[in-house]
DNA sequence: GCACTAATTCTAACGAAATAGAATATAATC
DNA sequence: GATTATATTCTATTTCGTTAGAATTAGTGC
């Protein structure tokens, strides 16, 4: 491999193993069309692909083997899970409302507020997305938050 | 299995113009990437490129002509602004972290939460990711918005 | 058991995003 | 004005995400 008598000239060279690579790494949160999915899946429980597909398509229009494709790849990232094969299987969410929200809210904080959740929340509060009554529940909230800092369950 | 005789197949067809198309969007949201570059510039002001790329480099190594490839997406993109040109050209932010913390936000609450914004900070103050401290604020934060729901500047 | 339909896999295309080397332009310094 | 350092552009590469047609597999119904 070496060049011994390479005279001279290291200019110019076009070789082809050049140029930056290192692509962009896999994000480990669900993608915005996976989120789609795995949302009609919370609501509507195990589902058929076809009846998947129903649902989707009420908010815009989509072929089936794309849907299939997708699913595929969420299963390999664990997101959903198949019971049964052929035309009786169902598809279901394999990850929790509940955990993923948090996970990519804590990823929102993370990204844009630099761990401040608490900068987030005043976000909301001070940028007039809440109503009144919301407002009102929020506080409810947090005095509850406060009488029990210990986690006792609503007392 | 199968290949009974190899014989007429079909076999598939490689035309060039064919089977799905339609690549992923561009998204509207900086990326990951470029929200990096941004809070860069925001704390540090208009900044030279070698100077933003030592900011970075603090966090994780990265090449200059990949700072550079990166601040001229983001210039197409109307994310930052060039001042000057060669040596002496300084980068600084064309939006503002205010505006695009908040469409960030509302972008989360969109595709997370379908657009309930309570939810959120239900999550954020339930999920235990705010000190006793940063409650009692919050709640401030609330009476103030409550005794004045009109835009009254505080009076 | 054969046609029909739904499901699944295989293949492909293609733009976005991330990365960076090579080459060139530009300004600073001597 | 030549050298040098920095900035910018050009090009290349890789993987991800999204979309979907073609082919194959597997139940349903007759």
């Amino acid at each position: 491999m070496a060049e011994p008598a390479a005279a001279l000239r290291p200019l110019r060279v076009p070789q082809k193993r050049q140029g930056g690579n290192m692509a962009r790494p896999a994000s480990r949160h669900p993608t915005d069309g996976e989120l789609e999915i795995l949302r009609v899946l919370w609501h509507a429980g195990p589902l058929a692909l076809s009846a998947l597909c129903d649902e989707l398509r009420s908010g815009r229009d989509v072929a089936v083997t794309t849907v299939a494709t997708m699913l595929r790849v969420m299963s390999d990232k664990g997101l959903v899970r198949r019971t049964g094969s052929g035309r009786g299987a169902t598809w279901s969410a394999a990850v929790s409302q509940e955990k993923t929200e948090r996970r990519m809210v804590r990823a929102l904080v993370e990204r844009v507020f630099d761990g401040a959740a608490d900068r987030l929340v005043a976000h909301l509060v001070e940028g007039g997305q809440l109503t009144a009554a919301q407002l009102a529940e929020l506080r409810r909230l947090i005095d509850d938050k406060d009488a029990a800092p210990r986690k006792r369950k609503k007392s």
